[in-house]
DNA sequence: AATTCGGGGTT
DNA sequence: AACCCAGAATT
């Protein structure tokens, strides 16, 4: 949970999840599904499906437990070269370094590392660092010391170098440049994105959902019927586009077709992407039978069942518009 | 080596 | 708005 996402945000998931799967074991009996709807709303949901999927590795491979060799860990899904050190440092006291990005500021400063984090070679040099700082006592809570002084006094702007302790040996500071440091990588581009969404309601107030696909974005979340408007396009003639996509394959009746209601424009913005979706209501008079299966694409939802779902936070948007 | 993954808090 | 976050996997 805590890659790329602070320890604030992540605290109230980490306690409704472990409520949930309080072990590994019971991680790994769960249904995938279950595991993203603990997780939804926290983002990049890899994660979820790493962890869940690094679980029954764990359970199948090691017994249940933490295999404690770093080439044996970092086998394990989701779990890389931060979190191997993270975890065996922290647990066993082993002697392997970190490198988040607290501790890239700290060091890029500490030593005035010339280059962006985000290249290799910057990293090689980064990883080379955090490895020579590492003492032999200790060195879990050594790496935790140089997480938390990243947090608390070496922070991003307005560093407090006057309680730093290590302000005696610290480069950046003595060339009066360290918060030039670490230097600036290349920013990702915003794609903008429009979309329309459909509304489909029951008399008694479910909708429909569908499921996303399992690659790219929100991956297998659950998302009102939508779909991309090329450039150019009339949203009001792509809503109806889905929905006779929806009569073709779902069995719905024609005539809803041509019922649309434009309810409103839902923004929604990714760190790398910005959605414009137009919402479309329009009534169902039934829902056709649908088959059993453990993993359907498509659902009637009440709006009671939205928190045993896994509903990001952009879908939970336009359905609420 | 570069891109792709969320979402929210801070500046 | 831009930046950043207890990164990892994929392309």
């Amino acid at each position: 949970m805590l890659q790329q996402t602070r320890v604030s945000v992540v605290i109230p998931y980490y306690e409704r999840f472990l409520g949930r799967f309080p072990t590994v074991h019971a991680l790994a009996a769960a249904e995938e599904d279950d595991v993203l709807a603990a997780w939804s709303g926290l983002g990049f949901y890899r994660r979820a499906r790493n962890l869940h999927a690094g679980a029954r590795q764990m359970e199948q491979d090691h017994g249940g437990e933490v295999p404690r060799d770093p080439a044996e860990l970092g086998a394990i899904k989701g779990i890389g070269r931060y979190t191997v050190g993270a975890i065996l440092s922290a647990a066993f006291d082993m002697r392997l370094p970190i490198l988040d990005g607290n501790v890239i500021r700290v060091l890029s400063r500490l030593f005035r590392v010339d280059g962006p984090p985000d290249r290799a070679a910057t990293q090689k040099v980064l990883w080379g660092l955090a490895e020579d700082v590492l003492p032999t006592h200790r060195p879990g809570d050594f790496n935790q010391a140089l997480m938390d002084l990243g947090a608390t006094v070496c922070k991003p702007s307005g560093p407090i170098c006057a309680a730093c302790p290590l302000s005696d040996v610290c480069e950046g500071l003595a060339a009066e440049d360290a918060e030039s440091f670490p230097r600036p990588g290349r920013k990702q581009k915003v794609r903008f994105v429009e979309r329309v969404a459909v509304r489909l309601r029951l008399p008694d107030g479910r909708i429909l959902l569908e499921r996303r696909p399992a690659r790219g974005l929100l991956p297998n979340l659950w998302e009102m019927p939508a779909a991309e408007v090329s450039e150019g396009e009339a949203p009001g003639g792509l809503a109806r586009a889905v929905c006779a996509r929806l009569v073709r394959s779902h069995g719905l009746a024609a005539d809803l077709v041509d019922d649309l209601v434009p309810c409103g424009v839902a923004e929604h913005r990714f760190s790398h992407r910005h959605w414009t979706t137009h919402v479309f209501e329009a009534q169902a008079l039934a829902a056709p039978a649908a088959p059993e299966s453990s993993k359907p694409e498509r659902r009637w939802v009440a709006i009671s069942e939205f928190e045993d779902l896994g509903l990001p936070t952009a879908s939970r948007k336009a359905i609420e518009l």
